[in-house]
RNA sequence: UCCUCGGUAGCUCAACGGUGGAGCAUCCGGCUGUUAACCGGAGGGUUGUAGGUUCGAAUCCUACCCGAGGAGCCA
């Protein structure tokens, strides 16, 4: 008899299998009894009729509790009635290992905190299971895209030895007796990668001690970030709305069946094409304030500007060209107009938000050195960075895109949490 | 750090100054096609903590703790 998963089952229709998995749920009426079994790869409805089986087993499966690790044979056939469609007629069940009787997540409501304080048990509910095998498919696909079009992974370190950049708050460490931290970005030393490989990206975790507690925040989130020589910002934008376009294809093509569960509207995604609307920040500020909002010329977006806009399109926008004071030292200023920055961010459509901030680095030693000294950063950590114009500069560009963002719009999450399988969350580190 | 809302059975919530309840979960019983099955019964409580007001507090007041949402902050 063969051991098969739950996924595979439509192709042993008629045969005798053998499942391995959990007790998910079960309903019984008398002398008809259903377990629902997940493997981690589906969920099928096993049927035990009591006039087809010896009492002995037809009573002993209301002793299996919840999530009990249970083996089962029987016959596989089509079942409109079952919601799979197929359903398994139980010939033997033999438990693994009877779970204890007070599963704490029931298949009825639960609050966020508490699922969260479960989250070890919550995953194995089909929706945390979608989410997270959309995020798989989305991670691959990321790959898949960039390793086809030249760029090769070159991962930067976790353990670095100063900012990158000044402003923001990072997790510290120590490194024997030294001072070190947990990476922010690894931009800067793909940007080193960019010059030994041409075009490279590195993908990873990275970390923000920001006191941060919104729905686009997460402590320890993950990023890929391409990085490529001899491209300017427009050709980066292309690169942008490429990846992005493939991905929600590929999770189009790939994962319907969790989309679906997930109660996704999947035509907001099938509009996903190229190209992508570009605005300028000039263009996106009198947006705005026609919209009502108090923001001014030289401002950063806040979350619900951010809102505003990406709810004006069905498609991501990016937004290039923000004013140089709002974005890092590396950043180049548009020789066209020094007062702004030849980056762009982009935003998820339907008010989700930035999902990837990128742009053209400064490659030019003097105006690096000086932003350096204007950004008040101690030169002495950055003199690698500055070899790296020292020694054969070209102009270069890249961009970081956050995994869990673009997953909850993907999946059209209202937060962050749920798309990483055990989030760091303000002062939450449990389980 | 600030603002708003909340903390009552294992879970989700009701009771809003006068004897703390329901649904689900658990246990017992019933049911031959259930779909978060359903029906009947039982057990389950120092109402977040500490004070205060009151004849009487889950309910009103104060402080603290914890959670959720948001702001600030944030590639």
């Amino acid at each position: 008899m063969e051991i098969i998963r739950i996924s595979d089952i439509k192709n042993y229709e008629g045969k005798e299998v053998e499942i391995k998995g959990w007790l998910y749920n079960k309903r019984s009426s008398g002398s008809i009894k259903f377990l629902i079994i997940r493997d981690g790869t589906g969920f099928i409805q096993a049927t035990l009729l009591k006039s087809e089986i010896k009492e002995e087993l037809f009573n002993k499966i209301d002793t299996i509790n919840y999530e009990s690790s249970i083996k089962i044979t029987g016959l596989v056939r089509e079942e409109k009635r079952a919601s799979s469609g197929y359903e398994i007629l139980i010939k033997n069940v033999e438990i693994i290992s009877m779970a204890e009787e007070n599963y704490p997540i029931s298949l009825k409501e639960h609050g966020v905190g508490f699922l969260m304080d479960y989250r070890h048990l919550w995953l194995r509910s089909p929706r945390q299971n979608a989410i997270l095998r959309i995020r798989a498919e989305i991670i691959k696909s990321i790959r898949n895209f960039l390793d086809q079009n030249g760029f090769i992974l070159i991962d930067s370190p976790i353990l670095t030895p100063a900012a990158c950049e000044g402003t923001t708050t990072l997790f510290e460490t120590d490194y024997f007796g030294e001072k070190a931290y947990l990476t922010q970005s690894g931009q800067l030393y793909n940007e080193a990668s960019a010059m030994a490989f041409g075009k490279v990206y590195c993908f990873g975790p990275t970390f923000r001690a920001e006191k941060s507690k919104t729905r686009r925040h997460l402590m320890e989130f993950w990023m890929v970030e391409p990085e490529a020589a001899y491209v300017d910002l427009e050709e980066n934008n292309k690169i942008q709305e490429n990846i992005v376009t493939y991905v929600v294809k590929q999770v189009l093509e790939n994962k319907k069946m969790e989309l679906d569960l997930l109660e996704r509207d999947s035509s907001k995604l099938e509009i996903i094409k190229v190209p992508f609307p570009r605005i300028s920040y000039d263009e996106a500020i009198e947006i705005l304030k026609k919209d009502g909002s108090k923001i001014e010329w030289g401002d950063d977006f806040g979350g619900e500007d951010e809102t505003i806009l990406s709810q004006k399109y069905e498609k991501p926008i990016f937004i290039h060209r923000y004013p140089i004071k709002c974005k890092a030292f590396y950043m180049k200023p548009d020789p066209q107009r020094p007062e702004v920055a030849l980056c762009a961010d982009l935003l998820a459509p339907e008010g989700y938000g930035e999902i990837i901030g990128g742009g053209q680095r400064i490659e030019d030693y003097n105006l690096l050195a000086n932003q350096i000294k204007e950004h008040n950063l101690p030169r002495e950590n950055y003199e690698w960075y500055l070899d790296l114009r020292r020694y054969g500069s070209v102009p270069h560009s890249g961009f970081g895109l956050g995994i869990e963002r673009t997953i909850a719009w993907i999946c059209g999450l209202d937060h962050v949490r749920e798309t990483i399988p055990f989030p760091r969350m303000l002062n939450k580190i449990y389980p």
